[in-house]
This record gives structure tokens, C-alpha cells and sequence, in this order.
DNA sequence: CCAGCCCCCTGTCGGC
DNA sequence: TGCCGACAGGGGGCTG
């Protein structure tokens, strides 16, 4: 479920406690969610290096460390958190990784349905290389937009989505600018008009900043690092809202699947 | 390039 | 009440 403004809040909430840190180890409690190495391999990669930096890529938390990069995706369930050792927290249930550090806390990798993965890599391109463009990048321009768009066939919303065409778009982000630029989610990429990819564009950028301000949608799973709850899922308009009113129009909110995806949309206003 | 499907997982929920 | 299957979902991989 995160996205890109609750990882980006988890960036945020967790740099204090990072950068200028060292690692001195890892337990590995759920190998398949590290890559590419063993779990041996990746305890003994990591031990000794630093953290420079703390950032994100699309959906991507990116730790620029001395010599590696470590990128962690949280998929659905996942989350980061520093504590200390002697930990009480509800997500420790779920805890697959622990990163030591030398202050003699730990960073914890939790991740109830083990779909997200730590990659350990010497460079982050190795991971983040065939990623779009950051939306809310000062350089992701209307042009740029439209640039992308074009020759693009089949439905927008799953190209939305399509982290190959703009990095860090989810399921709840796609809907929501969907319903904001009034465009059905199944309308083909190649028929929007230029006001509508216009009126795209911005939506695009507002519900994510809008995300950020309002510190990530915590449904289901998503938390920040020190526990709380963001409140953007107070301000959905069509996301988990089937069945009620639209907000615009007070047609009824309707749910389909597009692409495998649940799909909220209002069928009166959204053309 | 695109659509469709499987897979990875586990908690939750609806049906019987 | 208890069991079981369906479902949710990001993204990689595969096929057509």
C-alpha cells in the first residue's frame, strides 16, 4: 500500500535515526526478501558501512551507504522502524530483518505478507535504473508529460500504475487523480485530450503533494516509522468509497477491476 | 507495446 | 461455531 508520499514519509520520519550511523550487522529471519545475496553474504556486506544519505526513488527507500546501497520496498506491508533491542512493538510479529547499528539500536524490516524486498547492491541504478520520471520532480513538466504519453495505447489507469512510465503511482493515487481530472480509468492513454492530459498532469501532482502534506493514507498496514498514522485516507474521494455518494456529481461510486486491480471511479463524471 | 495470468504471502471475511 | 475458499495487492515474470 505504500506509495510515494507514505515512503516518503517514512524517508522523512526515519533520517534522524540513520544518517551517520554504521551498521555492525543483520539478522535475516525470511531470506527470500533480501537480494541479491545470501543472508550470511548480506550481514557480512553491510557490517562496517555508514550511511551517508537517506532518500527515496519512486517507491524505493534509498540508504546510500560508503559502498553499497541498500533499497528496500515495502510492497503492501512493509515497514522501517529504529528501536532499541528489547522491542514491544505490534509489528515485531512480523519483523523478517534487523539491521544493527552502532549507536545499539536497530533498524527493523517488518512485513506481515513478506512481499518486500532489501536489495544490497553497489550501485542503486542496479535496482531503480528502468524506473519513469518523479512526478513531483521540478524537471517532470507538462512536456514531459505529454512526451510520454504519446504512443502510448491501452487503459490509463494500469499505465498510471506502470512504475517503467512515472515512478511511486499506486492503486490509491491513481484513482484519486483519475477522479479529480474527471477521465475514466478505462479511457485508452492515446485518446485524452490535450486539456485533459493537462488537467492529468496537475492532478497527478496535487494528490501527491497532498499525500506528503497530510503524511500518507494509513489503511490497512501502512504506518509511519515512529507508529502513527497519517490522515489522507480521511480525504479520499472515490478510493474505498464504493457504494457512496460522489463527491462531485452524487452519482454512486462504483468498484470494478481493471488490469487486476480493485478500481474506484465515478461513472457519471468521470468520461 | 499491451493484455492477461500466475506467483509470492497471510489476515480477514463471506458462505455454508 | 467452524471450516474453507476467495480476496486483497505491487511488481516480476511469462505467454500470446
Amino acid at each position: 500500500m505504500p506509495e510515494l508520499p507514505e515512503v516518503e514519509m517514512v524517508v522523512r520520519g526515519l533520517r534522524p535515526d540513520v544518517v551517520g550511523r554504521t551498521f555492525t550487522g543483520a539478522v535475516i529471519h525470511w531470506e527470500r526478501q533480501i537480494a541479491p545475496l545470501s543472508a550470511g553474504a548480506f550481514s557480512e556486506r553491510i557490517s562496517g558501512q555508514h550511511v551517508d544519505r537517506l532518500s527515496r526513488r519512486g517507491k524505493y527507500v534509498v540508504f546510500t551507504l560508503s559502498r553499497d546501497s541498500l533499497l528496500v520496498h515495502l510492497k503492501m506491508t512493509g515497514r522501517l522502524y529504529v528501536s532499541l533491542p528489547d522491542r514491544q512493538d505490534d509489528a515485531d510479529r512480523w519483523v523478517r530483518a534487523v539491521l544493527g547499528m552502532d549507536d545499539g539500536r536497530e533498524l527493523c524490516f517488518s512485513d506481515l505478507r513478506k512481499f518486500g524486498r532489501l536489495h544490497l547492491v553497489e550501485h542503486a541504478e542496479e535496482v531503480t535504473g528502468n524506473l519513469g520520471p518523479e512526478p513531483l520532480a521540478e524537471t517532470f513538466t507538462l512536456d514531459v508529460f505529454r512526451a510520454l504519453l504519446d504512443h502510448r495505447k491501452g487503459a490509463i489507469k494500469p499505465l498510471l500504475m506502470n512504475q517503467t512510465f512515472i515512478a511511486g503511482i499506486g492503486n490509491i493515487y491513481a484513482d484519486e487523480s483519475l477522479w479529480l481530472a474527471g477521465i475514466a480509468p478505462r479511457r485508452g492513454a492515446d485518446t485524452l485530450k490535450p486539456g485533459e492530459t493537462e488537467k492529468l498532469y496537475e492532478t497527478i501532482r496535487q494528490v501527491l503533494q497532498q499525500g506528503i502534506e497530510h503524511e500518507g493514507a494509513s489503511i490497512n498496514w501502512y504506518r509511519k516509522p515512529d507508529g502513527s498514522t497519517g490522515t489522507y485516507q480521511e480525504r479520499f474521494f472515490v478510493y474505498d468509497r464504493a457504494g457512496q455518494p460522489c463527491p462531485r456529481c452524487e452519482a454512486i461510486i462504483q468498484k470494478t477491476r481493471i488490469a487486476q486491480r480493485g478500481t474506484h471511479y465515478c461513472p457519471s463524471c468521470q468520461v
